[in-house]
RNA sequence: GCGUCCGUAGCUCAGCUGGAUAGAGCGUCGGACUUCGAAUCCGCAGGUCGCAGGUUCGAAUCCUGCCGGACGCGCCA
């Protein structure tokens, strides 16, 4: 059984006051919750609101609200002040109650049954198998995938894809730049990881390209646009691309021998990165499979009215049915399909699957568009969509110098990143432990580092458009995983030390009652309702920020020698262990929330 | 032109389904290791919440209009 106890607590108290608004006619409106001022006492509520449907002085309800609230045994005191009701809980009590809960119920852990039954897809990573994955990717990565693990902790069933997009006019580029250049290298050969391979010769290929085009131009062409030129006969390497997109589409046994081998490549370059990452999919969808669906769908559109065809054959959506300007084109007047196609598709074969509750596709914010258009034509099509399907759209990661450009060479590579976020952990902890040995401190160094960058890119809210700096990225203070390990680390080191010493002695509460104490156990009990929201509003920041949270709270409460465990009086040893113990076991399982493998020891 | 997102401390960001004195981290400055681990803690300084109106007992939060930034608006993906 996986409880909220602070919701429960909250409910408890706040049900005769309910029923006392109700039995005088007005409709209860809003809960207790946290005082946002400080020394406000435990909970609170501003009864202002109520004033005019009593048609009475917020101040006089309060009053009211007062008399009734203190009639409950946790509430020791129930204070009007200037319309709003305080009220101060048994503070041994409620540490009581909190620490068997956190011990004990998998509610603490942030788990939940709040969405059984359901099944959720959610979509991320996607990636194109020309080159290796960046700084971008890794948001999203990390982003999908505890958007998943919080939806499985919170009850629902999660199935977790990937959409590989491998095929296409880039991937072509990076074919034909190896066919030129090549010369048999392999990732074997060059000692490089796949997928950085294959990166290297999309760049190649632009490189190549570039300098086509400025000859082009400086013999006299006239096509100034890289595009239009790349699309131009005058091109030779475009038309080389093309033409092999179009012996890839024809099943060209040479082509696709090559393709196979390079993506081959990447894909293997992918999938450790994934493993290093720890993001996992459940089934994985590759655009070369899927990239001719839909193109039934176009004909039942058709139909039902829902497409029709434009003046030059093309078949198109007319937009204003979902609020946009213009029409969206699902079939080309060459009768080929369109992006946007193989989506609908997609889509419609995935619920026919697994009859998901709800789709989430973790995509940049720079398709917002893409999606709206997307998801009205799809509800369209299948009225049993309406409501299920979601875009998480993420801001971009800025750097501090502008944005991330392949050409301009300012793109932070994934691999790179980790490696440096690795080095960065290893060389603090070398300091640290002069005589731990080489694995040992690999060990630790990994999951500081990697943990660091989950906890960088999560510790924002999905919608905002950041800014990267890798100075900061690999500092172990602040708002970090490192600081939140270490105050996991720092709670095992006294539970160790402290042995049994506890056993047998009734703990005493009122030991807690201090002010660090009950910082503690405040940010314990607001951890599970932060997880819901966060499962709620696909908003993984609300984990991080609560789980940096309790960290700090102990940290403070450890740095007090008021509170010294070891070598205190039986019945407060035994409480503040009590407090140590149940800390550690929820940092432990927040940190697991959000992918990040504890310490016992850093 | 239209649409979406953003504008809060020197920097990076929380807070935004309206509530009391607007927060955190970093940075600056000053303190705390003979006491459970100093990758820690404590303290000081730092804000007309982009601007102007409106709604409300009450606005960083809701509405309108401006200003500034990002991204979109394809028979690309």
């Amino acid at each position: 059984m996986a409880t909220d106890l602070f919701a429960e607590i909250v409910r408890d108290i706040q049900a005769p006051l309910d029923a006392w608004l109700s039995a005088h006619g007005a409709e209860p409106q809003q809960a207790l919750g946290r005082p946002t001022r400080a020394g406000s006492g435990d909970l609170a509520m501003a009864c202002h609101r109520y004033a005019r449907a009593f048609k009475k002085a917020p101040q006089m309800i309060a009053v009211d609200l007062a008399k009734v609230a203190a009639e409950h045994p946790l509430v020791v005191e129930a204070t009007p002040v200037a319309g709003f009701l305080n009220l101060r809980l048994d503070g041994a009590a409620v540490a009581a109650r909190t620490l068997a809960w956190a011990m004990a119920d998998d509610g603490a852990l942030g788990r939940s049954d709040a969405r059984a039954g359901q099944t959720v897809l959610v979509e991320y990573s996607s990636p194109n198998t020309n080159k290796p994955q960046h700084l971008g990717h890794c948001r999203n990565n990390i982003l999908g995938s505890t958007v998943a693990t919080l939806l499985e902790a919170t009850g629902a069933r999660v199935v977790r894809v990937n959409l590989i997009n491998d095929r296409g006019i880039h991937i072509c580029k990076s074919m034909v730049a190896y066919r030129h250049f090549g010369d048999g290298v392999t990732p074997e050969s060059a000692g490089e990881k796949g997928d950085h391979l294959v990166g290297d010769f999309y760049v190649r290929f632009d490189k190549a390209f570039r300098a086509e085009h400025a000859a082009y131009l400086k013999a006299g062409g006239a096509i100034e646009d890289k595009d239009a030129y790349f699309n131009s006969d005058d091109s030779a390497l475009g038309r080389e691309t093309r033409e092999m997109l179009q012996a890839w589409e024809q099943g060209d046994p040479e082509v696709r021998t090559l393709w196979s081998l390079m993506n081959g490549w990447c894909e293997a370059g992918f999938a450790q990165t994934y493993a290093r990452m720890g993001v996992r999919f459940d089934q994985i969808y590759k655009e070369s499979t899927t990239y001719l669906l839909g193109k039934d769908l176009v004909d039942e559109g058709r139909e039902k009215g829902i497409f029709y065809a434009a003046g030059n054959g093309a078949m198109v959506f007319d937009l204003s049915r979902i609020g946009l300007e213009g029409e969206k084109a699902v079939l080309r007047s060459d009768g080929t399909s369109v992006y946007t196609t193989q989506d609908l598709g997609t889509a419609v074969a995935r619920h026919a699957e697994h009859a998901f509750d709800r789709m989430i596709y973790v995509v940049g914010n720079e398709q917002d568009h893409h999606f709206k258009v997307l998801f009205g034509i799809l509800e369209a099509l299948r009225p049993e969509l309406q409501g299920t399907l979601h875009h998480l759209s993420y801001g971009m990661v800025e750097l501090p110098h502008g944005k991330m450009k392949s050409r301009e060479g300012t793109v932070v590579d994934a691999d790179d990143l980790m490696d440096g976020l690795h080095a960065a952990a290893a060389e603090a902890g070398r300091e640290r432990w002069p005589d731990l040995d080489d694995g040992a401190l690999a060990a630790r160094a990994e999951a500081i580092g990697i943990g660091g960058l989950k906890f960088y890119l999560l510790n924002y809210a999905p919608q905002t458009t950041f800014t990267f700096d890798p100075e900061k990225s690999i500092d172990l203070k602040g708002e970090t995983a490192a600081y939140c390990l270490y105050a996991y680390a720092r709670a095992t080191s006294i539970l160790r030390k402290l042995g049994e010493a506890d056993v047998g002695f009734e703990p005493d509460y009122t030991a807690l009652g201090g002010e660090q104490p009950r910082a503690v156990l405040d940010a314990m009990l607001a951890f599970p309702g932060e997880v819901e929201a966060a499962a709620r509003e696909l908003k993984p920041s609300l984990v991080t920020k609560a789980t940096h949270g309790l960290a700090s709270a102990f940290a403070t409460f450890y740095n007090n020698s008021d509170n010294r465990v070891l070598g205190a009086e039986p019945g407060a040893m035994a409480a503040r262990a009590a407090l140590v113990r149940a800390t550690r076991r929820m940092l432990g399982g927040a940190l697991a929330l959000l992918g990040i493998t504890p310490l016992e020891e850093m």
